[in-house]
DNA sequence: TTAAAATGCTAACTATAGTATGTGGTTTAT
DNA sequence: ATAAACCACATACTATAGTTAGCATTTTAA
């Protein structure tokens, strides 16, 4: 797929606060109930990703939906 | 599908938005390059949208996409 | 260094998002 | 009241998101 620009930013912002709170890809993944290698693919912009699964994120990083957006 | 918070919050949200823009489905949809039927599946939390569309809709009400999370 | 942990990447499958048409019901303005 | 605009809803099709497995590569710590 075509990398958009909202995507990138998206995955770098997942991959910004998963760090900040020390976590892997795969305790990231375990905590949201998501594959450790769809948290890659998100993280290097692969997918474009759903609501669903963006509030998944958003819960297991213990934030709020639209920080993911800042 | 299962109608999740979020989903439901989120088309509550833009059909909020959109009204208050005084827009009609049909002409949020023009401006979004989206159908006019799926406009109404999201505001009735009829599909679980992606990224990419999310940030249409919030370009075509003229909003930051973390606008629609709040 | 080098072993272990973490991540990248390909590829395949299946579930569902995205797109569209048509019909009927509801609002709105005249 | 009624015509026009707006919206709900039911399909159905096709594109792609979601999920997984396996191996390669990179990073980290001892």
């Amino acid at each position: 797929m075509t990398k958009k620009t909202i995507i990138i930013k998206f995955g770098e912002r997942v991959r910004e606060i998963r760090k900040e709170k020390g976590l892997s890809q795969e305790q990231l993944s375990f905590e949201a109930d998501l594959h450790r290698t769809y948290i890659g693919m998100i993280e290097r912009a692969e997918k474009n990703i759903t609501l669903i699964n963006i509030e998944k994120i958003a819960k297991a990083l213990e934030v709020e939906v639209s920080t993911l957006f800042k």
